[in-house]
DNA sequence: CCATCTTTGTGCACGCGTTCACAAAGACAT
DNA sequence: ATGTCTTTGTGAACGCGTGCACAAAGATGG
């Protein structure tokens, strides 16, 4: 999953915990899929058993907004769809500005899901001149330079970034600066912004890697190896500075995603 | 972020937390960035801070996997990147393939990243006949059918799903099938695997949903708006079966990426 | 060899999230 | 109207993760 960053004291307002949040698409996109085949109730086992969660811990996801449903019959799908659509913010338009418009950033650009469900493409964004005015999935690619404008003409307050690594945190700085306060991050970096800022990131790499620890360790589990009697492969050796090239084909990686 | 599935009782073997190896590959990408500038020691605070984290938090994720600072100095940086790499089973070769050849697909495909750390791609695979022996990113990609024997020839553990949504849940199963463990699942849906085999997600969608909230919570504690007495938008209604229609141009995306 | 200073490693407390288990609420049949 | 049956909504307990704060460990200088 991508991570958001520094967990706030948790949602204040309303007080809807922040993992809670994270499972409401979940739950929309299920219930959609309901809507569609024209179910018109669902009891919490089905629907948890269709998101893939715990049935007590969709109730108690769906207590939080409030008592929705109806005992001995279950909820009533097509309301619950607008009740979650409305508090996740649906129910109005998100113009979003997509930066970096390479492998990754195409790709996404032309991700059919935006329209439907409120988000919008309002424009493309590339530092590359010679991207300029070439449409990408029906939409013409604009410079970077004009990103301050774009931002403030659209009312743009999600934006996201698909750049090289090397280029995010100054794209970041500038989408911040024009208006912007939510960022979803492609680029393998940490981002730092202004308290208010909300950043999430989605990194291949990171997944990856995680993956490939539970991989080691259940190939580790069974030949007994990797276990409490590996052999340490060197202390520290706090003396000679040796091992100082390496040329390292990562730290900024050229147009794609997550290193 | 992508989350992972139903979380196991944590790690069991040698017990480091869940939370812990999800950071490891940020703490492994930042000393490897210290490396290239040959900074032979690191201490906890500058670490964390590279890392975007707190220092306490980092000092104890270390402390999962041994001693492996100085009082006084701080950590030495290859010898850390030299553990975290084999915490983490990089420093063994994972063959990957990646089934769904789409905008997305071949983005990943094209990813520079995946040899960098211990990943190569070891096949690329789309149903789409007109698809077979074209090359992608340099490999030719092949025909589903030869799916299994890939998986079996190639020793693949680790697949990606870059499919629609309505073809996930077949090409997981046939993947588990032929001997895949570990999945990194692009598609907007739910899979469902035997125990033992780990699933992560990444999903655009419910990344920008996310998003929405809070932005929507932001503009709403502006104005006082959204709050608890916003107008009640008609309660259930349990009479005429109306609603009944309505396309969804959701459900089954045809290409990309999640919806 | 001792004093001082830096930085690690961790005991502890707190809060969030998950899960169980059950009482209350409503539907439905008689 | 009453009883039964289903399913919600939630109180309470538990476990994981986080962050504070400090003692222990080692470096460094005199």
């Amino acid at each position: 999953m991508a991570t958001g960053r520094t967990h706030r004291p948790a949602t204040r307002s309303r007080g809807i915990p922040e993992a809670t949040v994270a499972r409401l698409p979940l739950y929309l996109r299920a219930l959609t899929a309901l809507s569609e085949r024209s179910v018109p109730t669902v009891s919490s086992e089905e629907l948890a058993a269709a998101a893939g969660v715990n049935s007590a811990k969709l109730r108690k996801d769906f207590s939080y907004l409030g008592s929705y449903g109806t005992r001995g019959v279950g909820y009533d799908v097509e309301y619950l769809v607008y009740q979650i659509s409305r508090e996740l913010g649906l129910t109005q338009d998100w113009p979003v500005v997509i930066v970096g418009i390479g492998n990754l950033g195409a790709a996404l650009a032309n991700y059919g899901g935006f329209a439907s469900r409120g988000f919008r493409v309002a424009a493309l964004i590339d530092a590359d001149p010679a991207m300029a005015g070439k449409p990408v999935a029906g939409i013409p690619v604009q410079h970077t330079d004009e990103l301050e404008q774009i931002i403030r003409d659209n009312g743009v307050s999600i934006g996201v970034i698909a750049t090289p690594a090397g280029a995010a945190q100054q794209v970041c700085d500038r989408l911040v600066a024009a208006g912007v306060t939510s960022i979803l991050n492609f680029a393998p970096t940490v981002l730092t912004v202004p308290d208010g800022v909300d950043v999430r990131k989605v990194d291949l790499s990171i997944e990856l890697q995680i993956l490939a620890f539970h991989e080691q360790r259940k190939a580790g589990e069974e030949t007994g190896q990797t276990g409490p009697g590996s052999t340490p492969p060197a202390p520290p050796a706090r003396s000679a500075g040796v091992a100082a090239e390496r040329k390292g084909p990562d730290g900024d990686v050229p147009a794609v995603m997550p290193a």
